[in-house]
DNA sequence: TCAGTGAATATTTTATTGATTATTCATAAT
DNA sequence: ATTATGAATAATCAATAAAATATTCACTGA
């Protein structure tokens, strides 16, 4: 059950929700969410510190489920740690593409919060590492990897994967364009995490269907 | 020889120079730089098109630059075309770290360009991918490393290197992280491109010195 | 004819001002 | 005591005017 309090942090945010996807962060207005929510403009600061909170609120959610998401992936059975790596990669590829495809004030909302708030982004590029160290530490486990040093190549699939992540702020590239470049890419960094006796029978990556549970988000 | 037209543009790029790096694209004004040169402001015009050629072309000539910087690496005697990878994947990190580091009016001059001819990034990535290619084929042809293909494996390469290039507009982080991040990227890369036969005597990649001819610049 | 000028014009930047908006807080209602 | 208000204040933004600058071009001198 929710608080009375909390119940009213939630209606705060989802108006806000709303109104930052709608018209973007910079156009709306305490006033207008205060409005929204049937109260006072000072009111809402009960509920948060102030305006650029309500929306680190928001990237936090978004983070978290992001994170979700690729843990759901990996909750899933699977065939290899391969597998997951890649289902993980393109998932969470193609969710931000499309995320931003469909809803581009995100991109300004993510930029506002990151830029107030640094400690954001460290803290969900922290997240996301996590989850591949989880994949690779399985990897290793299984045998299917051989890794000298599980964080060191965590460090590296992730950083050597950033491109795939944060599209939209580096190239105009099609969602097609990328999905190519990824398979080149996850294909070397698999050939470099397998196991050197499993390597002969490696194809290389596929661009993996789009998953039809997608649709329950 | 140089004819004395190239001569005058020479004059004007000097200067231009000197007045971006000093007090930044913006602020300087095609009369400071026709006052440099002693001469008008329209007879400027007779040798650019415009303000935002003259930066054009520095950066221009900036990348050529940087693209015989690392054709100069390749020039090198070497022991292996891993050697030669991480060369110069370090050489290229650490040359643009400093120089942004030293000249930071570049990267406002580098954006604006961008910003203004698009072609100009993607030409510069062509060179840059060209090079890459060039290890990988070489490589390829003594056996060091296997690739079913060349092209898509140079397209992998170049993207897992991509914070590495353009590093401060990723990240705050040091030169001393970043190179040891670099290491990690490489060490994988360089295990995925590497003959199955070869990889059990791979050690993982090292920092390496810094050239100490790069002094010469 | 050709390199070059500099005043004229078009464009961009900067400064100023007047809203608009975020945030605070004294006060009121519950 | 707690929740909420809304006017007061501080900070930011938008619109405009003013100034500076980029670019053009009719003209000059060699």
């Amino acid at each position: 059950m929710m608080s009375e309090p909390e119940k009213i942090r939630e209606k705060i945010i989802d108006a806000a929700v709303e109104r930052f996807l709608h018209y973007g962060y910079p156009k709306t207005t305490i006033a207008e969410l205060a409005s929204d929510c049937a109260m006072s403009p000072g009111n809402i600061y009960r509920f948060f510190k102030g305006k650029i909170d309500i929306a680190a609120e928001i990237a936090r959610r978004e983070a978290l489920q992001a994170v979700e998401r690729m843990e759901a992936v990996l909750e899933c059975p699977y065939r290899s740690s391969r597998q997951r790596l890649e289902e993980v990669a393109f998932a969470d590829m193609r969710h931000t593409f499309h995320l931003l495809e469909n809803e581009p004030r995100v991109l300004e909302l993510a930029q506002v919060v990151v830029q107030e708030r640094p400690q954001f982004q460290i803290e969900s590029l922290r997240r996301e590492r996590r989850i591949f160290q989880r994949i690779l530490r399985d990897g290793a486990q299984t045998g299917e990897f051989v890794l000298d040093n599980i964080t060191h190549a965590t460090i590296a699939v992730h950083s050597a994967t950033l491109k795939y992540r944060y599209t939209q702020l580096f190239t105009n590239q099609t969602l097609e364009e990328l999905e190519r470049e990824l398979c080149f890419v996850l294909t070397l960094l698999v050939r470099g995490l397998t196991n050197p006796a499993d390597q002969e029978a490696l194809p290389p990556t596929e661009v993996p269907p789009e998953a039809t549970l997608e649709q329950a988000v």
